[in-house]
RNA sequence: GGCCCGUUCGUCUAGGGGUUAGGACGUUAGAUUUUCAUUCUAGAAACAGGGGUUCGAUUCCCCUACGGGCUACCA
C-alpha cells in the first residue's frame, strides 16, 4: 500500500516546451522530492506525424536548466524502460487484443475518410453506441466478415467499448469527486491503424508498467478520464491505478484560452522556456532564457502560478518548494498568465543573487555586444552597482556598457551641460584632473573628498559640477552614485573621459 | 449542441458563517536618491447574479449567468 512514489513527466517531443509543460514537470519534481520518490521522463511520440527532431533533447535541456532534472528516462535509463513510448510499440497490441477478447473494445475498419463524411453529415456525431451499430466494425459486422477482412490485412483501430449507462468517476486530488455518464463518452480509438497506441492506451498501459502512483496532468485531460478509468478496470489493474491530479490550465494575460505560443509572438512576451528553432522552417522563438530570465527565477514563478503557501511569501528557492509544496493548496481554476509578474521575480532573484554567482551569466550578455570583461574583480563591482536597475540578465549591457566604452560624442546629453557651462567650470575640471593624481587610493570615498574640497577652494555649488561630473563619465542621466562609478573607471579614465569633453565644451 | 471543470481588486491570490475582506504585480500620489532606476510611505481597486439554510452569508446548498476545457486513427 505504501509504494515508493514514482511520478512522471509526459510530453509529446513536438516542439519548444511550454510555460504549462514545465510547470507540470515541476509539480512532479517537487512531489517526488518531497516523498523521496522518483521522478520519470516519458516521451509521448507515438505520432508520428507530428514527431519534431530535436524536440526530446530539447526538452531535457530545459529541465535541466531548470534544475528539475528526471532520474529516469530515456537519457538516464532506468529498470522500466523504454521511456519513448515509440520504443514501446510492441508492448500494446497485446493488451488491446485482450479487451477485444473480453469484449470491452471491438476491431473498426472504418476510414478517416468515411467518418470524415459522417461528421459533416451529421455535426453531432459520435462514434458510440448510438452508431456503432451501423459502421464497420466487429461489433455490427458478422463475425466471418469480420476475419475475412483481418485476414485480408484491412486496417483498421482497435476502438474501446464504452458501456450504456454507467457512471463513471474517480477522486480527484485537486478537485475532490469528479463523475462521468459512460454514455456521453465515444469509443475511442486504443490502437491506431499503424499499429500505435492512442494516448489513451498508451499512458494506462505505461503508468501501469511504471508503476505510477500519482499522475499530474492538465485539466485539458480531464474529460477523458472515464476512458483512462475503465480501461485500468478492464485491464485487471484498478488496484493499481495512480491518483489523480488535474492542474488548473494557464491561460492567455488578455481575453481567456490556453496560453498558445502564438499569444506570445502577438503580445511579446516568451512562452517556451528556452530558445527554440524550428526544424522545418529555420523560425527561432525566443525562450525564457535567452531573454535574460533566471532559471531559479522561472521556476519560481511558475511554482507561483496555480500554488502558493498561505502566507505572503513569494520568493521561494527549490529547496523551499521542495519542502512546502502540498496539492492541497494547488488552485482549481486557470491562471492567466501575467508577463509583468514574472519580470518581477526575475527581478527580484537578480537583486539577491551575488555578483560572483551573477558573473558567468553576465559575461556572455556583454560578449554579445563586443565588450569583453577580463578583470573579474571589477567586473563583480559593477555588477553590484548595477544589479538593482537590472530586470532581466540583458539589461546588464544597457547598465554597465559605459564602464566598458567611453561614451560616443553623438549619444552624450550635451543639452544637459552645454547652455549653462562656463569658464569656471572649465578651470574646476582642469584642477580637478591636476588633484586626481594625487589621490593615494583610488576610491569612491577619497575621489568625493577630491571633489568636494576643490568645490570649496573655487567657490562653486556642487550641484553646477554633479550633474556635468556624471554625464562626463557616462554620457547621460543615469547610473549609480557617480563617485563609485569613477572609481571602478580608474584615474585614468576619467581623466581621459573629462579631458574628451573639455575638448568638445571648450569649443 | 453535448459532457466536464471553474468564478474574491485589471492580474496572481489569502481568507472564511459575524473581518476595516489581507498580500503581491501593475497603477496613482508623495519621500529619498544633488541623475535615472532601486527603495520607502500612502491611495484607488474585488467576494458574478438570484434563491434558499441561518439570528447572520462573500463563506454552505441550488439555480442562472459568465469563463474555460474536451468533443481526432493529436497529445
Amino acid at each position: 500500500m505504501s509504494a515508493k512514489v514514482r511520478v512522471r513527466f509526459a510530453p509529446s517531443p513536438t516542439g519548444g516546451l511550454h510555460l504549462g509543460g514545465v510547470r507540470t514537470a515541476l509539480f512532479n519534481y517537487l512531489f517526488a522530492r518531497q516523498n523521496g520518490g522518483d521522478f520519470i521522463l516519458r516521451v509521448e511520440d507515438t505520432d508520428q506525424t507530428r514527431f519534431v527532431e530535436g524536440a526530446e533533447a530539447y526538452i531535457l535541456d530545459c529541465l535541466n536548466w531548470c534544475g528539475i532534472a528526471p532520474d529516469e528516462g530515456p537519457h538516464a535509463g532506468g529498470e522500466y524502460g523504454p521511456y519513448r513510448q515509440s520504443e514501446r510499440k510492441a508492448l500494446y497490441r497485446q493488451y488491446a487484443e485482450q479487451l477485444v477478447e473480453q469484449g470491452n473494445a471491438y476491431y473498426a475498419f472504418d476510414t478517416p475518410e468515411e467518418l470524415e463524411q459522417k461528421r459533416t453529415e451529421s455535426p453531432n456525431f459520435q462514434y458510440g453506441h448510438t452508431h456503432r451499430n451501423e459502421l464497420r466494425n466487429s461489433v455490427f459486422l458478422p463475425v466471418k466478415e469480420v476475419q475475412e477482412l483481418l485476414e485480408a490485412g484491412t486496417p483498421h483501430v482497435i476502438r474501446i467499448k464504452m458501456p450504456v449507462e454507467e457512471t463513471i468517476g474517480f477522486t480527484d486530488m485537486i478537485r475532490g469527486r469528479v463523475n462521468f455518464e459512460t454514455s456521453t463518452v465515444d469509443d475511442k480509438v486504443l490502437l491506431k491503424a499503424d499499429g500505435m497506441p492512442t494516448y489513451h492506451l498508451a499512458v494506462v498501459v505505461d503508468d501501469y508498467l511504471m508503476k505510477i502512483t500519482h499522475a499530474f496532468r492538465g485539466e485539458e485531460w480531464l474529460p477523458s478520464a472515464p476512458v483512462h478509468l475503465l480501461l485500468w478496470e478492464y485491464l485487471g489493474w484498478k488496484n493499481e491505478m495512480p491518483q489523480w491530479a488535474h492542474l488548473p490550465l494557464i491561460l492567455k494575460p488578455d481575453g481567456h484560452g490556453k496560453l498558445s505560443k502564438r499569444d506570445g509572438d502577438r503580445l511579446g512576451f516568451p512562452v517556451y522556456a528556452m530558445n527554440w528553432t524550428d526544424p522545418k522552417n529555420g523560425d527561432l522563438t525566443q525562450g525564457f532564457r535567452e531573454l535574460g530570465f533566471l532559471p531559479e527565477a522561472f521556476v519560481n514563478l511558475l511554482a507561483l502560478l496555480g500554488w502558493n503557501n498561505g502566507t505572503d511569501q513569494e520568493i521561494f528557492t527549490l529547496d523551499e518548494l521542495v519542502e512546502q509544496f502540498s496539492i492541497d493548496r494547488i488552485s482549481k481554476a486557470g491562471a492567466q498568465f501575467d508577463f509583468e509578474k514574472a519580470k518581477w521575480f526575475n527581478h527580484e532573484w537578480i537583486k539577491q543573487t551575488s555578483a560572483t554567482d551573477l558573473e558567468p551569466l553576465v559575461i556572455p550578455v556583454l560578449r554579445a555586444h563586443d565588450i569583453f570583461a577580463e578583470n573579474h574583480s571589477q567586473l563583480k563591482k559593477i555588477i553590484d552597482l548595477v544589479k538593482d536597475r537590472c530586470t532581466l540578465l540583458t539589461d546588464f549591457y544597457e547598465h554597465s556598457s559605459y564602464f566598458f566604452q567611453k561614451p560616443a560624442e553623438s549619444t552624450i546629453d550635451w543639452p544637459s551641460i552645454q547652455p549653462k557651462w562656463n569658464a569656471a567650470k572649465t578651470d574646476f575640471f582642469i584642477a580637478f584632473i591636476q588633484k586626481t593624481q594625487e589621490i593615494e587610493s583610488w576610491e569612491a570615498a577619497a575621489i568625493e573628498a577630491t571633489f568636494k574640497t576643490l568645490i570649496a577652494e573655487k567657490g562653486i555649488k556642487i550641484g553646477e559640477v554633479m550633474l556635468p561630473f556624471r554625464i562626463i563619465l557616462v554620457g547621460g542621466k543615469f547610473g549609480p552614485a557617480v563617485f563609485d562609478i569613477a572609481e571602478v573607471l580608474d584615474n585614468q579614465e576619467v581623466v581621459e573621459r573629462i579631458e574628451f569633453a573639455l575638448s568638445i565644451l571648450g569649443r
